[in-house]
DNA sequence: GTTACTGCAAAGCTTTTGCATCCCT
DNA sequence: AGGGATGCAAAAGCTTTGCAGTAAC
């Protein structure tokens, strides 16, 4: 256990930003996580073990490791922003009942005719799939 | 002139809901509108006609159609909820830099391998394209 | 020793809500 | 006439900001 605390610290060191105690634990938290967790998430996640965390802090930490690109921020959910490990390119699954978000980590070849293209040069997509889960369609 | 107000008239007439002044007024400028509008760009444009609109109003309305299917929620700006008037299935293109929103009109046969479905049904999808438009691309 | 992160509180935006009044149908 | 829409103001999220103190480098 000890092992894999230091290697995550170096792997953590690798990021280039400061590290802190709460840093640590925010990018312990969403490292690899696949739950698409919005800033509060984040924070009460990480307040059981620093009861002292701030809200603030999460922010201010999303916001800088977005900037370095160690995470994304999702649009997905209309009501709050969401953040992702991932930053390879993915797409999403979300169930339209209980709106749960699943990565597809497919490939898929997209592209848009030219005459439609008014001119963009194209730098990626994002697929976000509808469905219905099988927990919801069980009901 | 006035045969074109009598036209949409009914054409709102038909979406089914009390119409009011207000409400015309925000479903003439939704109506074809491309600019994925939010609700302070709706009420910013409809209020120099109608200077009593509110901004409630506004959002009740907007509340209103959604439910009944003539319009549709964007989750694409992460500040605000945008609106689009088009309903139909369909993608959009955004410029990276100045942000704007074009509506890509093709379809795009999707699909996902069934090993990464999860026991999804899949209902439908959309594509968001980033990319740099030309006027951004010539600075 | 510097630089920059933290926590708090306040402020800023967007969106929702309660309620009295008003107006379509 | 009745039900529902309007406008206002207040409230309720979510997110950002300023600042004094503190910790990482």
């Amino acid at each position: 256990m000890k092992s894999t605390i230091i290697v995550n610290i170096k792997k953590y060191r690798a990021t280039g930003i400061k590290l802190t105690p709460q840093r640590l634990a925010i990018l312990e938290y969403i490292d690899g996580n696949k739950n698409h967790p919005s800033a509060e998430n984040i924070h009460e996640a990480v307040s059981r073990k620093y009861p002292m965390m701030s809200l603030a802090t999460v922010y201010k930490t999303l916001e800088t490791l977005k900037h370095r690109g160690h995470i994304s921020e999702l649009s997905i959910d209309p009501k709050r922003r969401r953040y992702d490990p991932d930053t390879k390119p993915h797409h999403h699954l979300i169930c339209i009942t209980c709106k749960q978000i699943i990565d597809i980590e497919a490939e898929l070849s997209l592209s848009i005719p030219d005459e439609l293209k008014e001119g963009f040069e194209i730098t990626g997509n994002h697929v976000e799939f509808y469905g219905i889960c099988s927990k919801c369609r069980s009901r």
